[in-house]
DNA sequence: TTTACTGCAAATCTTTTGCATCAAC
DNA sequence: GTTGATGCAAAAGATTTGCAGTAAA
């Protein structure tokens, strides 16, 4: 089976298991085009492979985000959304209205992330933040 | 029924019934310490009141904040909490090493508000924003 | 062969909902 | 008396867990 690049070889060179289930999850999360929810995940890796599990799938997420491989963000949606770490750290503007979802680079925060250590001596994990409000098109 | 100050006072000039069951909602969220979940309200009120439901609970909030008067914050446990919106906006740092909570005032996020705007054409709604990290004692 | 991983089913936890009854107005 | 609010029970939806069987190493 091969398992030479990004995150399934991270994997195999930490010493996991590469089960085909395994494969298939990281595959739709690296494949995703944006943030993916375990029910997605589960869903695409079900109709490869129909005994696919959705216990299986939390605890193969529950794994990856233990070792770095894959953020978690909440978008407010009820439910959890994955993002392989390596594919860069951004935040999310989320319209309360409409849904869109805006990406916004890292820069953007990088002062704030200062702020909050200088002011609070807090060191802010702001990889992944999901900020809510109205987008130009809901605000009229 | 007195009914005159307040979250309560306000529920009452909008047209809405005070039902004894809001009344001790009301109390519990505005006499909270800090951000309080359904269910601590839930507990609270049925220490007084046995035949208090969850169901109440929740739709209450779900009034409330429809009117404005309490917000919600997602502190990222799985459940929300509630606060009285009229004991002001601020910002939350969560330490996700001892769950300690420290409070931003609302100034700290000013300008990361105007940079969004002014960016992305979009209305941040940053009134209770939970963010997470590290605080000074667990960073070592 | 060993033991980590999976599949299954059932449990858990938060939140929501339908509906008949009740009470605030 | 009206109609909105409550209580109850059940449902919904996401996530977790125990356990026996299976397969990656």
């Amino acid at each position: 089976m091969k398992h030479t690049h990004g995150v399934s070889g991270s994997l195999h060179e930490l010493g996991y298991r590469l089960t085909p289930q395994r494969i298939m999850i990281l595959e739709a999360v690296e494949q995703a085009d944006s943030h993916i929810s375990a029910d997605d995940i589960y869903m695409q890796a079900r109709s490869r492979y129909p005994y696919m599990n959705i216990s299986t799938v939390y605890r193969t997420l529950e794994l990856l985000e233990k070792l770095g491989l894959v953020m978690k963000t909440d978008f407010g949606e009820g439910r959890v959304r994955y993002h392989p770490s390596d594919k860069g750290h951004h935040h999310h503007l989320v319209c309360q209205q409409c849904g869109a979802i805006i990406d916004v680079d890292e820069s953007t925060l990088a002062r704030l992330q200062d702020v909050l250590l200088a002011r609070y001596d807090f060191t802010a994990s702001l990889r992944h933040v999901a900020i809510f409000g109205l987008c130009s098109n809901c605000k009229e």
